[in-house]
DNA sequence: GTCTATAGGCCGATAGAC
DNA sequence: GTCTATCGGCCTATAGAC
């Protein structure tokens, strides 16, 4: 991956986070890269290239973060992972995820890498505490996760820190 | 408004909350209605005046589907009444609200009409029930309510009955 | 008056040629 | 790295059908 390479994809990358998709066209992105429209061609085939390359990377990334909460043995500590995995998020990284939302509404993508094991691992974790219902637990706990992200990155959550305190007590952290 | 007028309005409904609004073009929204793409312009006056129209629509009904939530004055039926708000949620009308979401990610826009007053509501009614963290616990069920529906539009919710129950009994219903 | 059909201008975007 | 062909989308305009 040479230099260029790496600013046009930082560049697709703003773009498509901040304006959409369909509405960032490549001149726009090799102005911002400060590279010229062919070599984008030439590296990424054509503009559907580019998105694949970013996803690529966004399930790495991803994938990257929840594995050590499926590693992660004891029950409790466990979901309190899960839960402060939104609050952890770099903001350097914000586009990353906020491209990831943008993709799942506008070419209803599915990120299943991340939901489905870490609801499978969350499940088991209930059940191990004696919940009730441990696969409805999960579910919430998933579903909670997600609004808590889209909060997040949308900058629509004050107090924070007391917000992630009182979940951390609500799930006997 | 008329009966083409009404057309249109279906189509393009459908279309955007689809394919979104970008990828949506009128020609496709004059056929998909069948009728000529002029008419479009001359009742709607651009591709904007249409996505507006829609939006008017969508807001009376939020207005509508809150306003005996708000209106209750009881707080655990209050509750539970929010609870329920996205499992009432007819199939015919999904498309308005998948638009909503594209809409929020695509646009940035903020159904804030719904969010702000039921957020208070919610918080006063967990102040009446005497919980100690009224404004987090609405912040919670605020935000479970829209992965909630989330999950209701892209079809990713098995077992919506015994979820429906699972939240009433967590919330004393 | 409402609508269709058609023709076309303008513009920007993708992509490939050079 | 530049240049340009081609395509499609938005919108206008007009002539005429129902």
């Amino acid at each position: 991956m040479t230099e260029k390479q790496e600013k046009i994809l930082r560049a697709a990358l703003e773009l498509f986070a901040q304006e959409g998709y369909d509405a960032s066209s490549t001149s726009r992105i090799a102005r911002r890269a400060g590279v010229s429209e062919g070599l984008i061609f030439r590296h990424f085939t054509n503009k559907k290239g580019l998105l694949d390359a970013l996803m690529q990377g966004m399930n790495q990334r991803m994938v990257q973060l929840v594995e050590p909460i499926l590693g992660e043995p004891d029950a409790r500590r466990c979901i309190l992972a899960t839960i402060a995995l939104p609050f952890g998020l770099e903001p350097e990284e914000y586009d990353y995820w906020r491209l990831q939302y943008k993709l799942k509404w506008q070419k209803n993508a599915r990120p299943a890498v991340l939901n489905n094991p870490l609801y499978q691992r969350l499940t088991q974790a209930f059940e191990q505490l004696a919940y009730p219902q441990p696969a409805e637990e999960a579910r919430l706990l998933v579903h909670l996760l997600d609004s808590l992200a889209v909060a997040l990155l949308r900058d629509e959550l004050p107090d924070r820190e007391a917000y992630h305190q009182f979940l951390r007590r609500k799930y006997g952290g």
